[in-house]
DNA sequence: GACCGGAGTTAGCCGTAGATAACAACCGAC
DNA sequence: GTCGGTTGTTATCTACGGCTAACTCCGGTC
């Protein structure tokens, strides 16, 4: 086993894309040079170093899937990005709607020591500020069943789990609708035809299209406690 | 006036280490391929560059002395450095003789914002854990007359008001010795030929050479109130 | 005033990580 | 089965910020 070069910040930010793009099934180029905003050929290249490093292992045309070391070393990612924006957010108090851009900075440059202060400082939260779970030490997540908001029928009731990072403008909308980590909401009518989705949360109602409600992801609840 | 493009981490290195070295006179080639540990041409072409940019004027020798501008990027970066030290000290509680490097890397990543946020939540503080004021937000910073702890007379009382980041052992040293800022030092015996010291701190002697307390700046004090 | 040594510069190289232009390979439609 | 568009690759270039080797320049000493 060769010494472990600290990795790149170009590195990580590719692992962590592969990680996120590709639950279960492989990240094609074109959809890294998406994520990444770079040129397919800067992803051709950098998949071929990372493969070299043996980070990821490529697939049909080009293809990257993450072997057990990429995977770990984006699952560090993804935790680190967590502590940090549920630190912005409980410590220092900025909004959760802005602090992703912040996170996606330090997350390559925050110390192993000043990372564990943090959590520690926080007590080892959980969950970050938009309801994802924070992986542990050890890369571990509880793998949890949720359902897009959109997904559910009319009369439906559920509690909001995550909200997917998206545009900030959307995220800006559900917090003041109280789409929020926890919220609960109940489908008032859902029309399948032209998307139109009626929702309820904590009394007042909301008229959203399905498009503008996807990255919602809720957990449901059997008896519809709101009206 | 072009459009600023924000300093590169290189950049600001050099900015911070030429206004660190450089109090009042110009700083040489060699002094900042020391300080930076760099080589010597690597040195020459980055002041080219920075001179180019008017952050630097070259002197004789290729010496390099701040413009205006160039000090206002590097008090920027004392401010910042000064402000993560004491939150790394203050709120994340680690060891004052440690958080040195941890602020060396954040101080280049830490948006305006993440910053402004820890500022206020440790409610603007003036001075950092090794007792270096903090420039404020437009740069100004309150000069005082300090001196140097192996320059007192046998006899004299002093407060100690900063400790100049050095070796992260003497730093421990100091401060298992009670030598931070705030703490009070009576010179006990100075002994210019061979160089020891005896100092007295809480009430606790401590015998070191003038060389071992490089570093320590006090504020004189008119009468002696240890013992 | 010649010479030596240290300080600085010049020339040319490396690695990282981007980019474009042009080519190849594949897939689906017809 | 051929064609067109999408997808990926190759070749080559760029900028940054380092590096070493080899020079020049300058300040003193003898």
């Amino acid at each position: 086993m060769k010494t472990t070069t600290p990795l790149t910040r170009s590195r990580e930010d590719y692992l962590k894309a592969i990680h996120t793009l590709g639950h279960e099934r492989a990240a094609t180029v074109t959809e890294l040079a998406r994520a990444l905003e770079v040129s397919a050929p800067s992803v051709t290249n950098m998949l071929a170093r990372l493969s070299r490093e043996n980070l990821v292992s490529l697939g049909h045309r080009g293809s990257a899937q993450l072997t057990a070391e990429g995977e770990r070393e984006a699952l560090r990612m993804v935790r680190r990005h967590r502590i940090l924006e549920t630190f912005l957010v409980q410590v220092l108090g900025l909004d959760w709607s802005e602090v992703h851009e912040d996170a996606e900075v330090l997350e390559h440059h925050v110390s192993e020591r000043v990372l564990d202060a943090i959590d520690r400082h926080m007590q080892h939260p959980t969950e970050d500020p938009h309801g994802h779970p924070i992986p542990d030490r050890r890369g571990r997540l509880p793998r949890r069943r949720l359902d897009p908001l959109t997904g559910l029928p009319a009369g439906a009731c559920a509690v909001v789990r995550e909200i997917r990072d998206g545009d900030r403008r959307r995220m800006t909308r559900w917090k003041q609708a109280g789409l929020v980590p926890g919220a609960e909401v109940r489908v008032a009518d859902a029309d399948e035809h032209d998307g139109m989705f009626e929702i309820e949360v904590a009394g007042r109602r909301h008229v959203l299209t399905s498009q503008g409600l996807d990255g919602v992801f809720v957990e449901r609840v059997r008896e519809g406690r709101a009206s």
